[in-house]
DNA sequence: AACTACTTTATAATAGTTCTAAACTAAGTG
DNA sequence: CACTTAGTTTAGAACTATTATAAAGTAGTT
């Protein structure tokens, strides 16, 4: 990359940490995403839309999938699914817990949640991580 | 439903007793369904393909999903999603827990779990109910 | 038996995602 | 700095799960 200015440079040692080329695409992707206060919850469809629509040079379809996965399988990007068919991903990849609320959703820290009691992994398997997902609904009256 | 032995009585009375009309198939799929020990998990895919396998007379894919809504709609069946962007139906429609197994699901009876700290509902919310998924990976050693 | 509202069906349509192969580009090499 | 090459982007086709459509069929009532 020609233009490497101090306020990529995180984002380029990110990618280029994890063996993924610092490309114009994947740099803006990653600033979109990482470069923010607090957790962000997407699909891919959504990125695309709110990064393109600000964009004269659009990123295609593609790189915004093969990014996201890239991402994913480097360890930035957790992938958690809903009722409805679609990939959520989240910038908060702490081991965390969420609430749904009618398709939004809301991260729980892990401290808020604890356990009693815990069932054991079947032989042979152990346990990767434990996940709550608090389902809301509106407290009528 | 001309036929109406004793064995499909049981199912005919639970579609009926949920509004919908015990058509042939509709009594077929509550039976492979729900005639069984074990809690089954299938998506409608699976579903169609198994049943339909055995059958010289196939029933249509719309029907399949047609029916596995209705019979959600009805209570009959729970819904779940794994990050396969697939809807997962379980016919165990009580609160309960899982195991993730790569792709593979396990129940886990609710009385299994318990908690020692739960975040409250944010204002004007309440809480519906709380799941817990548990993702297992190989022990090797 | 006749009527009607509900259901099934084949098929088309849609949404989200992955695949393909050609054009492009980052990063190393001399 | 050209040159090379392996990795990346792209448009578009393909694919998978699901939903919509509208015509034909059927359950349940009269």
């Amino acid at each position: 990359m020609e233009k490497m200015n101090n306020k990529n440079k995180i984002f380029i040692d990110k990618l280029r940490s994890s063996g993924l080329r610092p490309t114009k695409q994947r740099v803006e992707i990653s600033k979109f995403l990482f470069n923010r206060k607090k957790t962000f919850h997407f699909t891919v469809e959504e990125l695309k839309n709110s990064m393109n629509l600000k964009r004269s040079k659009k990123i295609s379809t593609a790189t915004f999938y093969n990014t996201v996965h890239a991402l994913k399988s480097a360890g930035h990007l957790k992938e958690f699914s809903l009722e409805n068919n679609t990939s959520y991903y989240d910038t908060n990849i702490t081991s965390h817990h969420h609430f749904f609320d009618n398709g939004k959703v809301i991260d729980i820290k892990s401290d808020k949640i604890t356990f009693h009691k815990l069932p054991d992994a079947p032989k042979g398997k152990k346990i990767k991580n434990v996940e709550v997902v608090i389902r809301l609904e509106n407290n009528n009256q």
